[in-house]
DNA sequence: CGGACCATGTAAGCGGTTACATGATTCT
DNA sequence: AGAATCATGTAACCGCTTACATGGTCCG
């Protein structure tokens, strides 16, 4: 159901057609929840079956049309009952960490390849989430200048501090990350450092010296 | 298709049972990648026709029986291929980042409460990957001292390694999130320094007193 | 003989992925 | 005239969730 609130919020600024949407998406709460538009037209279709949004043909153009998007009062209604409703957490599952915990099967070289996997991986989201709190602090995002735009004064503080929060969060969370895969690159070097090239350890497995 | 790898990286220790298999996932992997038995049981029959595994019916009494799999050299090589190859990493949908963004749509004291579960959920985490480690290094894990005695002793330095190595990485994961939510608490209540029992601002809103 | 536990699933549904489909508009 | 981009999806598939179903065995 993230996706639906996800939505929800960012219609909660102004009305959008879900093209406008679809971007202002990738623009903001991709960052932290991301959606392909093959899941963002047809969830805002029932969005406004279930009386959450109304949405109005909008002329395009001589013959194109759009449809306009706005939140209802019970839109309104499950945003906010989300918002107050704490999250369930949903148990753990980690590709990275399952395969971190076996990882003596894999070559030296892949484990390493594994882990700078991460680091890249990682370092992508931190810039990424750093240039979000810059975009804050600049005043760069449009999304953000229009919801502050749309909000009395007194709600700025905590709307601007509430989103820093959030990235920030995200960042020690992709450096912590990146740290833990390297402390793995060190593991892998101090495990194998008998043999500095293990490209090929099966095979001499499987041919011992004959003494 | 990380539940067929995490599978299989039991069955690497020895044939099992489905119900043991169960039970030996639920007491390891399953820290790092939850699944129910409605989905290893089904999964095991996949895993079968695709030739992984081989199950044989074992006789289990008088009249019940139960199904034994054993890992074929197909499947040794597709967890090693999966071993082998880095992950790819999917992006980023954190459902607890997403609500942080949007606070300022919760009463304060539903966004305390979001911050209280966030730190429950992460301290049973963290409790639960200690108790993990402390199996490691007590050896009173089943499954690790089966899979070291049936490892040769030169890699049980490794084994122990990676699976500790993991395990920390989680616990400080779970730190992290822990002081994350906790920043969260006093910057709530820095943001409604002013309005001490914030239970009805709703209602004031919608009545300002009338000077 | 009853309760704990062994043993193995089915079925409906949901959210997400990937790939593809189609046509209009605006700009250069 | 062609490219970029505006605009809105469909379809097949997959992994996971939740709830339920069924029967056998072992032990006190």
């Amino acid at each position: 159901m993230s996706l639906r609130h996800a939505l929800l919020a960012l219609l909660t600024v102004e009305p959008m057609t879900g093209y406008d949407l679809s971007k202002a998406f990738q623009a903001s709460v991709s960052h932290v929840w991301h959606a392909p538009d093959s899941q963002i037209y047809p969830e805002l279709r029932r969005m406004e079956a279930d009386g959450l949004l109304v949405g109005t043909e909008v002329p395009w153009g001589p013959r194109g049309k759009k449809r306009e998007y706005s939140v209802t009062p019970k839109g309104l209604d499950a945003f906010r009952a989300w918002m107050n409703e704490p999250l369930s957490y949903t148990r753990e599952r980690d590709p990275a960490h399952l395969k971190a915990a076996y990882l003596e099967w894999a070559e030296p070289d892949a484990a390493r390849a594994q882990m700078h996997a991460h680091i890249d991986a990682y370092t992508a989201r931190r810039d990424d989430w750093r240039d979000k709190v810059r975009e804050i602090d600049t005043g760069t995002s449009t999304m953000l200048e229009q919801r502050l735009a749309h909000a009395p004064a007194s709600e700025h503080a905590s709307i601007r501090a509430y989103k820093r929060y959030t990235y920030e969060g995200l960042i020690a969370r992709a450096e912590h990350e990146i740290e833990w895969a390297e402390r793995g690159l060190a593991l892998i070097d101090e495990l194998n450092a008998d043999a500095p090239t293990a490209a090929h350890r099966t095979r001499a497995d499987a041919a011992p010296p004959a003494t």
